[in-house]
DNA sequence: ATCTAACCGAGACGGTACGTCAAGTCTTCGG
DNA sequence: CCGAAGACTTGACGTACCGTCTCGGTTAGAT
């Protein structure tokens, strides 16, 4: 969904690629790239490979994952999941992601503790799903070891950031908080909290832990602020 | 360190073995480790590889390192690197700890924003170190795929997180602190936050920022005894 | 029971290992070999061993037969074999005949077709024995495979040759054949057959087809006679 | 030679496929060995491995013969010699056939004397060449250590027996022999002692010998039907 | 109506590393 | 001081996937 090339939005390369040529050559072709001819893709293969993707997810884990067994499964030529997806990384996300199609929420509450707690709850439900656990733990370990995969993995996880980012500076200008008020720490300590737990798994993760947990980095933040 | 087998003790055989000499008939004969003959372990080829992985951990880093190459670098079989290390995850952590000998820092300054600005100054510090970040970025990718590797790398950060809980019992202990506070999430936050950017890699550790974060870390627990 | 070490003569260390008991540091040096002290020969990890070997080559066959196997078997030291026996054919050869205790016929009818049905019969019945079968192609494969068990299953091999050419020599002596015969020939003619029968295995040994086959041998050597 | 995928025909693929341009509609597609895509064979490592196999034979025999070897001769990954032979005696084999590209002889002399003696001889012939000795003699041993090999030697030596048997029949249709003469024992004399030489080596092979043999066995035969 | 480029399936290729097995050697200890 | 124990090192094994490649064959838009 995120990565342009596998899953094919219907329009996403055409607009921004008309821009740029502003007028190459003259005429017309704005939306289409370059494209005379060629056999069209074929969707089938692709959702049997991300189909295939996550069931494998499912049952064997990240860590046993291949493509050859994608392959396989799928009924796919090894070479067309290449042509399509880079690495075992990439397909693992766009996978995870048609699975997890319920998005991250964005709630709006009015209120930074009421969005926070939202969210946070939200998040830690993965806990409850086992395979999506597992799944981010592998891409994790995938963003260590490939460093090919790693700026994916790091634009996907911004994403996440950037929604409570949002949070943060909707309260900044409603007055709720600060303006010095360190954003990005904040961010760091909700997901830190979050992945350090999913990683090395010593404990469950709980949604009903989610309004404490907020209410201690509030506090936190509150503190410094009084104190000046 | 933490193993038994991988890094020998030099004492551990010969006091149980010259016990029994001197209370041939009696006594306990439990304590003897049977040991009628064989060969002597190797210590050179052990360090060899302990050595070997080292090298390579910072040449290469730890998603290239192979079984392989550290047996080819040392100059040993790999069997003989499968006899004492059962896997790439555990040799690593070992040689890791070789190379950190000067290990993690227990600061008992008397008071607990002094002990935890310790510790984490130190722990910010390995930023500086690319070898030991990538290190400890596959350690951790490592616990992720390898399960049987999971317990052992659970077992070392229960280690490092039982120091900091220790400061924060101190510090109840003198009164510091109300006796129901939540150590466990405080001690998720100080690793978590450590963790967090040092696998997403977005924002470089800085040791300067421990005294920022461990006061918001205080002001959010002492936040919540006020109201509490 | 050929080579020198392995199935120790029943006298000449039994009678060292009782006397030295009486008379501790004196006496008798004359009588043995050499021997300034030492330990002495542990005969139960010898003769369990050689059970060993026989009960596995009898259930896992000498393919698959192994070192270690024996070692854990007879629960004996690795090197305690080596000791005795340099090498898996030595110590399979040995066991082969302690099991096949009966010896070669060595039958002396007073005619030379008495003499080779009478043996042949004998030799063709290991068919009926798959363990001997088995046992046997090992052998003869290792001795193939082996250039230093070669000689010793050479010399084997050529004991039971010296038992047939024995049942030539007679014959010529009473005149029943020519001083000219090629007896060699005719006793490769014998093992040929079986053993090429045995290492092929198209066509299983029975002891119904010696006396055909000593017939047409015999037929051969009387018409080069007759016509020669 | 033998076994269809190793060696592959030449001609199979070359000719159907410029054939049917000539008669694009009409004739027969049914000759196309089903090719439905895939890389195509690459004709030079396949050959690379053969000559590897065949050199490292000649130099350190059979016994010492590693795939591992081979590979690293032929300059080829070991998976692409797995991929066309499962085992080491099965490429020996077929190295083995490369090398000794003159086939058996197949004389047709009219009487049963003179194609034996012909063939025989021929047979004897392999004492000159000890690489032809020493290969033998190693794939005698892995048919009887390598449970999977031996049908396969078994077919090998079949065909061999084959050409034997025909000249027998041969022999019966011409009047020359008897139909009740038992061919199989008559051809286990011959390659029986063959391979007892071969085998335990203790008299080299003549080809001058061949006629005297022959002779012995005819005369048991003959012998066997004037009694008969 | 053809051309033509992109697609797909198949599967061989060279390669790297895996983890295991059994071999045979070396050192220590005990009788 | 020999014999037993057993820890040691080693080489090769056969396998699994990798990512690339080279085909034969399809399919649809452009000409």
């Amino acid at each position: 969904m995120t990565a342009p090339p596998p899953t094919p939005e219907p329009a996403p390369e055409s607009a921004p690629e008309s821009a740029p040529k502003s007028a190459p050559k003259s005429a017309q072709p704005a939306a289409r790239p370059r494209r005379t001819g060629g056999r069209v893709r074929n969707a089938d293969a692709h959702t049997a490979i991300l189909d295939a993707t996550a069931e494998l997810l499912e049952e064997v884990g990240y860590a046993s994952l291949t493509m050859e067994g994608i392959a396989t499964r799928a009924d796919v030529a090894k070479s067309t999941i290449y042509r399509w997806w880079k690495s075992k990384g990439v397909l693992a996300m766009d996978a995870y992601a048609h699975v997890v199609a319920a998005r991250m929420p964005e709630p709006d509450t009015g209120s930074l503790r009421g969005d926070l707690v939202g969210f946070v709850r939200e998040l830690y439900r993965v806990g409850k799903y086992p395979l999506r656990v597992r799944t981010l733990q592998g891409l994790m370990a995938e963003a260590q070891l490939d460093a090919s995969f790693a700026p994916l993995f790091q634009e996907w996880t911004g994403q996440r950031r950037a929604v409570v980012r949002a949070m943060f500076a909707r309260a900044v200008a409603r007055g709720e908080l600060a303006a010095t008020t360190d954003i990005d720490h904040a961010v760091d300590v909700i997901f830190g909290v979050f992945w350090y737990r999913l990683l090395l798994g010593h404990e469950h993760l709980k949604p009903s832990e989610a309004e404490v947990h907020v209410d201690r980095l509030l506090d936190g933040i509150r503190g410094a602020e009084g104190r000046g």
